[in-house]
DNA sequence: CCCCAGGCACCTC
DNA sequence: GAGGTGCATGGG
């Protein structure tokens, strides 16, 4: 067991854990008290739980904030990869200069200072937001947590037995009534069908290599991906900080503050708002805005 | 009973 | 390319 502690005054921004892992960008951790996506508690002091492989070998990432500093334990030395998936080197003060100064963006960055973008797996990014279409956010967690159960590989940590996320051979093997059985629904054949094209080579990771609006194109290849499932792609696993997903909450959000911006389908309209958003760190902005009016009870005009 | 959730595949035209 | 429809499940 390996553990370490990382001062958050060495950070160049502020960071808040809760925020960043329980804002609907990645579905991949657990809190140790079970308490995921309930709210409260906020002021630190809970313990998120990962998995990550290295050398085929399964590992548990566990991770704490305090008020002083990151606090990891590990079978691994957790501190580049903790650096890399919350994206703990971002300068966000630059990003928030960037964004436009609106009265409703100003208020989503103040209200959840230091939220930092994730830079999850991509092959466990690409199913968690297949899993995503018309769904909750506490149930498409709660979905990543089952596929683990049944389809990944136990590790032990701490005494207690955890659960990898399955890799593509695991998931397709699993039978679609399997995955049926775990109120997939109709996302089910899609699941399994992706992952039959991941373990045959297609790999999520190569849309790297494009432009982003040629990205989001190839990422539509793989089945139960459409536009805005390929944009979260992007922006939550392959670090393209422009991409802006247009969901239901990001459309209210587009009628209510920028109207301007609906052009009538998704390319352009996506393409006004990246533009109105800042452009390069246009994904950042609609991340926070995002969280911000999910959860406000009293929104500014 | 209704409506909705970080939509997509498939079908027309 | 734009526009409809069916699709699973659970919570409010």
């Amino acid at each position: 067991m390996q553990s370490g502690q990382l001062p958050l005054s060495e950070l160049a921004s502020p960071f808040d854990l809760q925020s960043t892992l329980e804002s609907g960008q990645s579905y991949l951790w657990w809190r140790a008290d079970g308490n995921d996506y309930e709210g409260g508690l906020y002021g630190g002091n809970n313990w998120y739980r990962t998995t990550t492989e290295v050398d085929d070998e399964h590992a548990v990432i566990a991770v704490c904030q305090t008020d002083e500093c990151l606090k990891w334990r590990s079978h691994i030395d957790a501190e580049p990869i903790l650096r890399d998936r919350l994206r703990l080197d971002d300068d966000l003060t630059a990003i928030r200069q960037g964004a436009p100064d609106d009265r409703i963006v100003e208020a989503a960055f103040e209200a959840y200072q230091g939220m930092r973008l994730v830079q999850e797996p991509p092959f466990q990014t690409l199913v968690s937001f297949i899993c995503s279409a018309q769904m909750r956010v506490a149930r498409i967690h709660g979905m990543q947590q089952a596929l683990r159960e049944a389809f990944g590989t136990p590790v032990e940590f701490d005494g207690e037995t955890f659960f990898s996320y399955p890799t593509p051979g695991q998931l397709a093997e699993a039978t679609e009534q399997e995955l049926r059985d775990l109120s997939l629904g109709y996302r089910a054949p899609y699941v399994k069908r992706t992952a039959e094209m991941v373990r045959d080579g297609t790999d999520p990771a190569d849309a790297r290599e494009r432009p982003y609006e040629q990205a989001r194109e190839h990422l539509t290849q793989f089945v139960g991906v459409g536009q805005k499932v390929a944009d979260c792609i992007l922006l939550f696993s392959l670090g393209y900080t422009e991409a802006v997903p247009l969901d239901t909450w990001i459309r209210k959000i587009i009628d209510r503050y920028f109207p301007d911006c609906e052009r009538g389908n998704y390319e352009e309209t996506s393409r006004a708002l990246r533009a109105r958003l800042g452009g390069e760190y246009a994904g950042y902005t609609q991340t926070y805005l995002f969280h911000y009016l999910r959860h406000a009870e009293d929104p500014p005009e």
